[in-house]
DNA sequence: TAAGACATGTAAGACGTTACATGATTAC
DNA sequence: GTAATCATGTAACGTCTTACATGTCTTA
């Protein structure tokens, strides 16, 4: 589906970037729906450069460091666009390594799975905490139609997804604290 | 990380099982939070064996349908358990191609944007209610710490984060009908 | 008798992670 | 001067998907 080449072509569809660029992006607004390893961007870097939907210029910084600062082609926008226009089915439902932990818990203690869920849960507060402290600092929503408005409502869709996740870390830690001891 | 090898030891600590079966599994329990093609399935399954972590009986079905029925071993046992102690650091954010549409949505049309994420909220909404009907359906919880308790709270978990998505996107459809047109 | 379910595999390629590899610039 | 950041790559390996491949059993 090569949907790391649109996370791609939708950052430079805002604004011309470098590699090194895109992998801060990766930590910050897109880290809530996509990421990507440098060893795995660089390559699709170029290979989108030689399919024509990006472009480059090197620069140098300093007095010998070269960038390549890359820009998205006219060919790119048509392309992204028309990615971005497909509807698609619901994709599968995403794999979620401690849940696969608590439906199998009963093979270990109930002592063992309630402390494991409640590290699990300190962690889960302090990023919706983050999450939600990005939220009250993002400029509050003018009215247009425009990048600040996708911006805002993934933002806004990371802190519900992480508030049902807390949530349910706590509904767990609820039942099994009420559950007969099983000796 | 070999978590298909943990979830297939999983649901051997719970019955034996033939591949056919666990396939059926990543369609059932399962697919709340894990899922593998046959074709990933079948080769772990001998690898596994080779590893003596899982056993098997080749048992014919009718004239001469040779099916091998799968079953762990204390090995196996062991491995499973010290793997579910395991306490971890959250994963990466799970990667979501809906949000990343949304995110780059500027680039086209608001009502086309409208149109897709109606038809999105639609979807999610059928597997609401599904997942809704799937818990409405299962056994109340009898207050003791089984294998029933993991299978109800991952199913309460679904539906958690499946009401959360349909929130959102509920948010997103009255947050584009509010926009100014761009025009 | 045909369709759908039961049953198990392999092969090729795409996608993703971790490790290897190198060097310049900036801030302390 | 030294650590953090800037900057770009390749190699090896593991995971996952799609396609290829085959054959039996059950139900209508």
């Amino acid at each position: 589906m090569r949907t790391l080449k649109y996370a791609i072509l939708g950052m430079l569809s805002r604004r011309e970037l470098t590699g090194y660029d895109m992998m801060k992006e990766f930590d910050r607004g897109l880290a809530n729906f996509w990421y990507a390893s440098h060893s795995q961007l660089y390559p699709e870097l170029n290979r989108l450069a030689g399919e024509g939907l990006i472009q480059y210029e090197t620069s140098i910084k300093g007095e010998s460091l070269e960038r390549k600062v890359y820009r998205i082609t006219p060919e790119g926008m048509a392309d992204l666009r028309q990615w971005l226009e497909q509807d698609e089915p619901l994709p599968p439902t995403p794999k979620d390594v401690f849940r696969l932990r608590m439906y199998f818990g009963d093979n270990i203690s109930r002592s063992r799975l309630l402390e494991l869920t409640r590290a699990q849960l300190e962690r889960r507060r302090q990023k919706l905490t983050f999450l939600q402290n990005s939220l009250d600092h993002t400029e509050p929503h003018t009215g247009r139609f425009d990048s600040a408005t996708g911006d805002r409502l993934v933002l806004e869709g990371a802190v519900m997804r992480e508030s049902a996740m807390v949530q349910w870390l706590e509904h767990c830690i609820e039942t099994l604290e009420h559950c007969k001891s099983e000796e």
